[in-house]
DNA sequence: ACTGGCTCCTGAGGGC
DNA sequence: TGCCCTCAGGAGCCAG
């Protein structure tokens, strides 16, 4: 279930072997993912040399000379180096081979992931595009979240979910987040002071700083064997801990479906 | 312009 | 041990 910090840490993970190598084919097993993979991709990559790796919300993108793969994980995906005798497991659906032997499988058993290919600027791709700001960046701050939401009367959490409104920001960290801010998930988003979404500003920051950082010390890990990186070991407040005590409270968890998804939250701390 | 619901897919876990 | 059911989730899409 990769969230933002799982993009990021795979970008850097991927980018060493990547950067500055020529890419001798692409072995497809099965391009049914949630946009089949183009047929004609193969021969559009066949000697192309990859120059740059990037990361747009969840979609990292390789850019080569003749264009750029767009690439998402979906929610089970995973990329990891193999040696080109290593054999494919389940639902290790493509490989881009490099030159000198290297390639970069993707695993997805759910196939939420896509492999997309623009010979455009990326900025400007139709999924691309309608983007919001990187929560990492400058202008991700309370102002922008506070003009954002007025007049919106969709629940908190649902709204920072909304990747048009900002990237990155997933399941699990939205309840975390809003945990860490202080605020409750089914609150109006339209309803919710500036100073508020200063706090909610900075806590969506930290939380996927630190994950980030934590992604970062299983790095090694994930582009050897595992392709697991670690939130899973990182202490989770309140996602998935209903009816367990908060643990600066200890009122009881809370938990309810929101929009398709489960949340979590402290009824005491969380207003 | 928003909003909420639906959808894709497979594996895990619970109940019996 | 095995079968069946439900649930999990990113995010685009669409109808209202």
């Amino acid at each position: 279930m990769p969230e933002l910090p799982e993009v990021e840490t795979t970008l850097r993970g991927i980018q060493p072997f990547l950067l500055g190598q020529t890419i001798e084919g692409l072995v497809v097993r099965d391009g049914r993912l949630r946009w089949p993979l183009p047929p004609d991709l193969p021969e559009r990559l066949r000697g192309q040399s990859i120059h740059g790796l990037s990361r747009r919300g969840k979609y990292i993108l390789i850019a080569t000379d003749a264009g750029t793969l767009i690439l998402h994980l979906g929610m089970s995906g995973s990329l990891r180096i193999t040696e080109a005798e290593l054999p494919p497991r389940k639902h290790d659906h493509y490989d881009l081979v490099l030159t000198g032997g290297k390639r970069l499988r993707f695993h997805d058993p759910r196939r939420f992931g896509c492999l997309l290919w623009t010979e455009s600027d990326p900025e400007l791709h139709a999924l691309i595009a309608p983007l919001g700001p990187e929560p990492l960046s400058a202008v991700f701050d309370a102002g922008y979240l506070h003009a954002r939401s007025r007049g919106r009367r969709a629940a908190v959490k649902t709204f920072i979910m909304d990747s048009h409104v900002v990237v990155g920001v997933g399941n699990i960290y939205a309840s975390e987040s809003l945990y860490r801010a202080g605020i409750a998930p089914q609150r109006a988003a339209g309803d919710i002071s500036r100073q508020r979404y200063a706090r909610l500003a900075e806590s969506i920051r930290e939380v996927l700083l630190a994950s980030i950082e934590q992604g970062g010390t299983t790095l090694r890990d994930f582009v050897n064997e595992s392709g697991n990186p670690g939130y899973f070991r990182q202490t989770l407040n309140v996602y998935d801990r209903a009816g367990q005590p908060c643990r600066a409270c200890g009122t009881a968890i809370e938990a309810a479906r929101q929009g398709q998804r489960s949340t979590f939250w402290c009824p005491r701390c969380q207003r």
